[in-house]
DNA sequence: TGACATTCGTTTGCTACCTTGCGATTGTTG
DNA sequence: CAACAATCGCAAGGTAGCAAACGAATGTCA
């Protein structure tokens, strides 16, 4: 939000531009492939680190469980990933790549261009205080919400 | 998105953490009065800086033309924000806060708690760094985007 | 065991972001 | 002036986030 010249603009809104930024660039990538941010991160995931319960896969990316049950079940339409009723517990989703989906997922391309085009070549000092004055900014607003 | 201990998070997963708690923050204030926040800084706009073209209020928000309509029919709808065909260019809309739009604005409570309370305090240089890895990253990705 | 509470996933409905494509208007230029 | 291009707002359709409420399954405890 700019009211201001550029130049002058908050840490709170470069947050927000940098934040945009750098989702229109993976999305603009991801375009051609019919796949969104997140729904990238999933098969991220299931890629990397296997077969994963439902309720799991939102602890680590930080999902609410209503957002992932709908990008699960947009996935699950595009056959990319498969929702099984894992044994144990009748409550829990299993949630594993298809065949189509191991295959999309060889074929896109790496996106680690995008965070090197952002942050690459920046001073180590100035990353490790940006990241902690944004880290300490997330813990106080969390903080301030958990006590409404 | 997780996928180390919290620690370990890049500038990525904090500036996005960073963006979602003061956004969180700000609708759960907002609640109460059946405002969002993009409709806040709408409200906010007009009545600091008086009735605006459609087009201009886009701009200085940052926001698309189809984002910005829809949030304006909103606004529209719970009365707060009048459209009318201004005169010149049959093309432009002037947006105006209604009588209704002005005594919710006076009601309205003081957000700026938000900031102070996720950056009050930091040290000055440590706040610059931070602005300024966050503009350089905002201003790499934006160029990798127009060119393609 | 039976009543109650909790957890998991879904559904609904909302905000807010985007792109694409349209109609209406306006500006430009041969 | 007429044809073309550009601009403004809107509509449709998609992604991604949230809260609230619900059914089914599971856990707890008197």
């Amino acid at each position: 939000m700019r009211d201001e010249a550029d130049a002058n603009l908050s840490v709170a809104a470069w947050t927000k531009r940098c934040y945009f930024a750098g989702r229109a660039l993976m999305d603009a990538t991801l375009r051609p492939y019919d796949l969104g941010s997140t729904q990238w991160y999933v098969l991220w995931h299931l890629a990397h680190k296997g077969p994963s319960v439902q309720r799991d896969l939102g602890g680590a990316l930080e999902l609410e469980r209503a957002t992932l049950s709908g990008i699960i079940a947009t996935l699950v339409r595009k056959d990319l990933v498969e929702q099984t009723s894992s044994g144990e517990d009748q409550r829990q989703r299993l949630l594993t790549l298809t065949a189509a989906g191991e295959a999309l997922w060889r074929k896109l391309p790496d996106l680690s261009f995008i965070h090197e085009a952002a942050f690459g070549g920046v001073d180590e000092a100035e990353l490790a205080t940006t990241i902690r004055v944004l880290q300490s900014a997330t813990e106080r607003l969390q903080n301030l919400l958990r006590k409404d």
